[in-house]
DNA sequence: ACAGATGATTATTG
DNA sequence: CAATAATCATCTGT
């Protein structure tokens, strides 16, 4: 080190008091190009700086041992910790307040009910299975993606735990460190333990933002997972031809209040092998379907109807199965019929059912029939078609009138007119 | 590959 | 909360 300070050295020899001889000995040879002059400027410079700092370095090793020494020091130091430890209180005063974000809370529900958050694989998988359930009525045949499905979301639940025991050590390793510091350096400075308090409070803050952090992510991998594997629009069957059988046969006779009760659902969800909610949906479907096309479904009704009247009742129609199946003009006459025609028609026998009898099953068959009989006469297309025409018929009743929410209503629906007695006669007045 | 059928979900409404 | 209407995502027949 100290054989390539004269090299180093400008000729100047500025500030280097305490060696006035190097300069000389630079001087032979070296002062010759402008480049060279500058190179020596820099390289003193650095000299210089070196030299400052090693000065200053033991200048100021020396004067806090001086400092340290004063026998003013500590009542000053405690003067001085007092006062910051005002200062301190009043910023902190100002900006204390910690609400537990809400967003975090979110994501903390949603890892914990998806069982990634959770107590370990039991209970984890136990409540996954249940969140499961809980989206839709999911009772048989999924055991197999299922525990595919589980092993993924151990697997993301196995991540999502080392991830955080990752952070989490890091934080406190981090804390320690930091407190170490500033408790060392209290010796020379004054630190209040509330300071170092709110430093560590401030990590913490960090960290459990990047917790956060993990946290969303992890939430989007479940939801991604979920989505494939649980959603079951991706994984739809069809119910089985028996299934729909049933459930088409039991709508086509409830056609004029194809509602099902609780009790029928269940009913309909155990012939078919089906949850009580599938059967909902499927009513909800059908209901919807068929009203907004319901041409389409004309001849699965007709068909379905005439297999009930069959198996029913014999009260057949003569020649009611004669026409052709598709005929174009029966969709027309369907339509009007069906809403709000069929209601007004039946209503009689609907109050009927529901108000005099008590019987729930005789009301039932009833209905059933009725229903039944509907269907084929409105095949037969014969008498009732005057009725219906002069009555209302135009394509918007079914929209206005909605279809059959309120077809089983009693009393008048259609119009403000009186009631069974006379039909038509002041439309056209 | 495509259109239509179909079961399920979502948003809205009363 | 159940019904409806719209929509999604898949299944199915061609």
């Amino acid at each position: 080190m100290m054989d390539e300070q004269p090299r180093l050295m400008h000729s100047h020899g500025v500030g280097m008091a305490g060696h006035p001889g190097l300069a000389q000995h630079m001087q032979d040879g070296t002062a010759g190009t402008d480049g060279e002059g500058r190179k020596q400027d820099i390289g003193d410079i650095l000299q210089q700086i070196m030299t400052i700092t090693d000065q200053s370095l033991d200048e100021a090793q020396a004067r806090k041992h001086a400092l340290n020494c004063h026998r003013m020091k500590p009542a000053l130091f405690n003067v001085l910790c007092e006062i910051k430890e005002k200062t301190v209180l009043s910023i902190r005063g100002a900006q204390e307040e910690e609400p537990p974000d809400p967003q975090l809370m979110r994501l903390d529900n949603m890892l914990l009910a998806e069982g990634v958050a959770g107590p370990e694989k039991g209970g984890g998988s136990a409540a996954a299975a249940a969140a499961a359930a809980a989206t839709g009525g999911i009772g048989a045949d999924n055991s197999a993606e299922h525990s595919d499905y589980r092993a993924k979301l151990s697997q993301i639940r196995q991540i999502y735990h080392t991830e955080l025991e990752k952070y989490e050590q890091a934080c406190n390793e981090f804390t320690t460190h930091v407190m170490n510091l500033l408790r060392e350096q209290s010796r020379t400075r004054p630190i209040s333990p509330k300071e170092i308090e709110r430093m560590v409070s401030i990590i913490h803050r960090k960290f459990s933002s990047i917790q956060m952090q993990l946290k969303q992510s992890t939430c989007e991998a479940v939801m991604i997972l979920r989505s494939r594997f649980l959603d079951a629009r991706r994984k739809r069957r069809n119910f089985n031809k028996q299934a729909t059988e049933i459930l088409n046969e039991y709508f086509y006779s409830h056609l004029s209040n194809p509602y099902p009760s609780e009790e029928a659902k269940e009913e309909l969800a155990k012939k078919c092998s089906i949850t009580v909610s599938q059967v909902s949906n499927w009513f909800g479907n059908k209901r919807i379907r068929y009203k907004k096309n319901i041409g389409k479904f004309q001849e699965e009704a007709n068909m379905y109807a005439a297999r009930t009247a069959v198996s029913a009742t014999s009260v057949s129609a003569h020649g009611s199965q004669a026409n052709s199946p598709s005929t174009p003009n029966s969709a027309g006459s369907a339509g009007s019929f069906n809403m709000s025609n069929s209601g007004d028609l039946f209503m009689s026998v609907q109050s009927l059912n529901g108000d005099s009898y008590q019987g729930g099953q005789v009301g039932a068959n009833i209905q059933s029939q009725v229903d039944t009989l509907r269907h084929v006469i409105s095949q037969t297309g014969g008498y009732s078609d005057s009725l219906a025409a002069s009555q209302m018929y135009s394509p918007q009743g079914i929209n206005t009138n909605g279809g059959w929410q309120d077809a089983p209503t009693p009393s008048s629906v259609t119009s403000p007119t009186e009631g069974p007695g006379s039909v038509h006669s002041d439309t056209s007045n």
